[in-house]
DNA sequence: TTTTGTGAATTGCTTCACAGCA
DNA sequence: TGCTGTGAAGCAATTCACAAAA
């Protein structure tokens, strides 16, 4: 079995570009890439990506390249999405109602199961109506996280308020955070935080319209 | 003046990051901070710090760190974002409304000044009543980009439409695009792409949760 | 032939450690 | 003394280039 740690971050992070490019290959039917092929696409080169899977495994065959339909099986198990999975979400703005409804993240397998929420005015509120979907306080997260043995959180609240929902989070057994809050977040323990803040993208391309653009 | 270029990327990044952390410093009333202090708070080393802002010329003081005020107004300036500007978004979908009430935008002071769509169902929908913003056809984008200065586009349509949308953008005189799609875009010329991809961020954190989570 | 997997070379980023300044 | 700015050192990631496999 090919061991992970020290596996450098950024191949991580294109190992799940590599899976979306070879989702749309088979989509196509295309039946088998090379390294240049899937390079091309993603803008790397043919080296970056056989190295990359390298440190995962040996997933090719020379002369003949990578069997699409298998590498995605593999790539999947990698990466934890072989299966489906529930997730939680809390904050239920605009930006949590649009990614509830979101369908990138049912094709990837994760299922928000739940929706929490502390503002009265919102709890109780239908989310989804076919999955029987209701916004709860914030007090049933560790029951919820029991229940539908959820490991994977989505938090979308205020930047004020983001600190201490991050913390309930862990304590009701949440072991990785995806937040849009435009703050730093601060955990005890072994949980993964990913961090998305909206503006600061556009900060990034404003920022390289000033220089010549790369 | 500090020139840019083979400064590097994650410098550049980190950036963004350093202004968000001064803002709130500054919102607490902090006068100065070292490059310890604001390397703490964001997991970041003293001396990263210091090497990060030296790319982009000479902030500190020795034997008093930075002044906060005045490090904010040169970042924002570095950035382009010390004066308002324009964007437009695409796709009128769940998260395209997300994104026109999302308030970080405008904080950072960015405007969402045009929404455009091809859904016939949805062009001439008001999208904000005080800003008297309609929702309008992708054929009025050129005329609008020019009226109003635009440079910057934000991206929120679904795959398949995406690549033939950032190339109407881009004729249009888009010179910066924040894409939400989850499709590699490929586009003519000194166009700036950055690509945010909601699922692969939950892929991420699930691949953590695989591993002994760092 | 084509294309993988991988050591070796190279490039780039981060950390170290300290001179210089307030 | 406290802290910045920065060359030098160390480390990490990418690219090169080629032996081996189909």
């Amino acid at each position: 079995m090919p061991r992970n740690d020290n596996i450098p971050a950024p191949a991580v992070r294109r190992l799940s570009l590599y899976l979306r490019q070879l989702e749309l290959f088979h989509a196509a039917e295309v039946p088998t890439v090379s390294s240049k092929e899937l390079g091309e696409t993603l803008h790397l080169s043919d080296a970056q990506v056989r190295k990359d899977l390298a440190y995962f495994g040996q997933f090719g065959q020379a002369g003949v390249g990578y069997r699409v339909p298998e590498l995605i099986a593999r790539v999947r198990r990698i990466l934890g999405t072989d299966r489906k999975s529930n997730v939680l979400l809390v904050g239920w703005g605009n930006l949590g109602r649009a990614l509830v409804s979101y369908r990138g993240f049912a094709e990837k397998g994760f299922e928000v199961a739940a929706v929490f929420d502390n503002d009265a005015a919102k709890i109780g509120r239908t989310v989804s109506a076919a999955a029987q979907l209701r916004v709860r306080p914030v007090a049933d997260m560790p029951e919820c996280v029991q229940a539908l043995g959820i490991r994977l959180g989505i938090l979308a609240v205020p930047a004020q308020a983001a600190q201490a929902v991050v913390e309930a989070m862990v304590q009701a057994g949440i072991r990785g955070v995806l937040n849009f809050a435009p703050v730093p977040l601060h955990v005890s323990g072994d949980v993964a935080i990913s961090s998305v803040d909206l503006a600061v993208h556009l900060e990034q391309l404003s920022f390289q319209l000033t220089t010549g653009t790369e």
